[in-house]
DNA sequence: CTAGCATTCAAACAAACGTTTGAATTCGGT
DNA sequence: ACCGAATTCAAACGTTTGTTTGAATGCTAG
């Protein structure tokens, strides 16, 4: 096999890259940082990747192809199994986030280091990223909105994408700021440390199902006019 | 009065590094960029501001004691009407995101570009403004979070507090993502262009308050084992 | 009108940035 | 062992970064 590219310094920038873009974001990040960390030398990126911004997507590459192949993969056995019948939003939802969720404890595949990258990257597109993370999630996205269409016949089809704006939005907090939040609402979370992935998959998904399902916008449920009344 | 300090050099720096803040984050805006939009000489901002931290900090400080004070308004006009009664977590969570997403509205306290800088940064915090948000904030997750669980007598208060951390994340990433969420999601949202931000609370605060209300993790409820059966 | 403080300005500062270069080194195939 | 390609390396490239300086200008009070 004469296929054996890489040295190790490929994985060595790549993983380095990847806990400081998670702890510093990208603009935060330089690359004598990222080379240092990695004990390679400063050249070794632009060999490799031939910039920062082709390191940032590689980075995020190798993940995502990993993570949306799953959840295609998933997808399919579910609905393989389902025959003809539509699934279950649970299903919808565990085969999407749950999937995501999952690989925080798999180390191999990146752990919670590459999920807090990727929920917090959602946010600080670089405009560059953007065209390639659209990119890459065009496949799944469009197979997962159309079984959750499938799913919930009587929701309309655009409330169902807000809602799965909301989950996905939910989720990366969920998982980018397991002690950011934590900050924000200094009330400790009692117990768990750092194993909190594996405790927030469920609390998540009942939360996700339950903001999925609740009782459309309608207008006969509670309209909640505020009550600004000041008197002074 | 000679008390009236500023010309307009501040606020056109301040409304300039709000909107590239936004558009940019923090790291990728230079100085340089910020001054030359706002039309005022490169040394205005350490004049005024004395570093470019300072101006990050001023930029969040004239919006967020605006919003938190208002949320607090509100949030004790509510409890002055109900009198000894707890509030409907629905009155809570209105108080809440209600009132953070009528801003978006507001033009006069930085409408929809204030609400996609504060959704963005909560998730990338450079470490020195984490300190300055938790401060920011504590009061005001203090008493919405006992206000919580007075509501919710029968919920565990952890649970709350995770359900309140979802809340955050699906309302930042809505009104972070507006046009960010769109390319991941490229199906297109029908109609609304721009008008989003009203359209969005209700199609919001129903998302949320089923979220919040869902039936607890405990077990029972579909467990979900995940099908990863493939054959070949 | 003028003294005095607040503000603005052009210019320069050292430091850090991403990238490039060309020589030194390592490595696999014949 | 040797050649040629792949990789690593120290050094420097030209920009851009945030900040500082000291003189020029604006404004207000006496």
């Amino acid at each position: 096999m004469p296929e054996i590219r890489s040295s190790d310094t490929r994985l060595r920038i790549l993983d380095t890259a990847e806990g400081l873009f998670m702890a510093q974001g990208y603009e935060g990040t330089s690359m004598r940082q990222i080379t240092a960390g990695a004990g390679v030398n400063l050249a070794a990126v632009n060999y490799h990747f031939g910039s920062k911004e082709g390191l940032l997507r590689e980075v995020f590459r190798r993940r995502l192809d990993w993570l949306n192949d799953e959840r295609l993969r998933v997808l399919d056995a579910m609905e393989a199994a389902a025959g003809a019948a539509p699934l279950k939003p649970s299903q919808i939802v565990d085969a999407f986030f749950g999937t995501l969720l999952r690989m925080a404890d798999d180390e191999a595949h990146g752990g919670r280091v590459f999920l807090r990258l990727l929920g917090r990257t959602l946010t600080e597109p670089s405009e560059f990223i953007r065209a390639f993370l659209a990119n890459e999630y065009s496949v799944v996205m469009g197979r997962f909105t159309t079984a959750l269409f499938r799913a919930l016949p009587d929701v309309p089809r655009a409330e169902i994408v807000w809602r799965f704006h909301f989950m996905l939005g939910a989720t990366s907090y969920a998982i980018a700021g397991t002690d950011t939040l934590r900050l924000v609402t200094d009330w400790h979370l009692d117990t768990h440390a750092e194993e909190g992935a594996t405790r927030l998959l469920p609390r998540l998904m009942s939360f996700l199902l339950g903001g999925l399902r609740a009782p459309l916008p309608g207008g006969d449920d509670p309209a909640l006019p505020h009550p600004t009344g000041g008197s002074s």
